[in-house]
DNA sequence: GAGCTTATTGACCGGTCGGCCAGTTAGTAG
DNA sequence: CTACTAACTGGCCGACCGGTCAATAAGCTC
């Protein structure tokens, strides 16, 4: 380790980029400031200028920073052989892990929705998006999930459920009268699971088909 | 009508609320600047300050303003006698006009969320949650809604699926090689009721619940 | 050691921001 | 007509913004 080396470029580089997600996660690009990340990342407003050109760019490197981060950690999950029911089922689990573990995400996708769209930039979402929508329509012709949904509106959707509950939860302790226990993202997982596979309608008796994907899934882990 | 009134107070006021929500809702509040809102609203920056007295005010304004048409519109709905899936079902689908209708209105939910909560301003979104929770519950009672799933899950999982919707349209077309139609929005909605009421697995033979709901709300418009 | 590259700094610039204030003018009440 | 209120304007201020630039100094090569 060499990082008690009174200069390092990319020691430096990767400290203001890390302080840079936090800012603009936090405030949103056009409300962060240069000199405030310089601060929380100990350097001077120059010197990030020096390594990143200026403001824009420095949002563009965060931006594909995480986005590197999301791809790497999703992309095995979607180019494995399997294209089931099966296999959605573990994608949704895994992309809601992802923004649990990766808190800033969610905030980092939604500023970025907010944001002209002009031209796509992340290209890593979009290859995610289209291996999903190509997963899902596979899992279609193999009759593993109903095929009268376009299989984007499928993603989306999955993607809105997990999305919503990280943008929705710090307002729940208000509604529930009990207290509300810590584990709370853990239950929401389940409910979504329940309403993205089987719906909100009351199941009929013996309809075991979400309990079959929670038990590959438990051995698939075993 | 006294449009051609030199001074009116109040239609300047409607004037630069008008403004405001625009540019606000287009480029978020930081990177919102009173003088384009002036621009917009055909006025002086001062105007605004004397009618509003600041940029927060004036967007404290703009989302109370916007929040109380939502509340005109959804909470007759839920506030009907009619306590089961079919309330739900036709709130759902409420919701999902009223985004169509007001596209500012999902841009300026993102907007919020992606805010600092402190206290919750928007008493009137408050109150169609709560009101809805109290829906789900009284539904799940009944037996008309599964209930091994918490209201407020529902809740968050139904708007979240209305929102999503219009957070990622607009990159649709780059996803279906077909030429996509322009009733892609009127798609996409049949697309989530199908999920959030019977999930994405295949439907058993002679499963005919959603039809049932969909034939009684075509009862209800008729 | 000398010499070069470059990470790093602090001072500085033009521009825009939100907000203030003194002054002007239109509507109204007596 | 006078007097008062309030809608409305233009000019100004201090603060902060993103970005530049010349100067410094640490590390590397020879």
């Amino acid at each position: 380790m060499d990082s008690g080396r009174t200069r390092d470029a990319e020691a430096t580089r990767a400290s203001i980029l890390e302080a840079a997600e936090a800012v603009f996660v936090e405030k949103g690009f056009a409300d962060a400031s240069v000199s405030e990340i310089a601060e929380a990342a100990g350097v001077t407003k120059s010197l990030i200028h020096h390594h990143f050109g200026s403001k824009e760019k420095l949002w563009g490197e965060v931006k594909h920073h995480r986005f590197g981060i999301y791809a790497a950690a999703q992309r095995p999950l979607l180019e494995s052989a399997e294209r089931n029911a099966e296999l959605l089922y573990q994608s949704v689990i895994a992309y809601y892990r992802f923004l649990e573990e990766n808190p800033e995400f969610a905030r980092l996708i939604s500023w970025m929705h907010l944001e002209e769209a002009e031209e796509q930039e992340f290209a890593a979402g979009d290859e995610l998006t289209k291996l999903g929508v190509k997963c899902i329509a596979e899992g279609q012709e193999r009759g593993e999930l109903r095929d009268d949904v376009h299989p984007f509106h499928m993603l989306v959707s999955f993607l809105g459920l997990a999305q919503s509950w990280f943008q929705s939860k710090d307002h729940h302790c208000q509604w529930c009268e009990d207290g509300s226990p810590l584990e709370d993202d853990e239950e929401y997982l389940s409910s979504m699971l329940k309403i993205f596979f089987e719906g909100v309608l009351p199941r009929q008796e013996g309809d075991t088909r979400l309990a079959d994907l929670e038990r590959a899934a438990a051995e698939v882990d075993a």
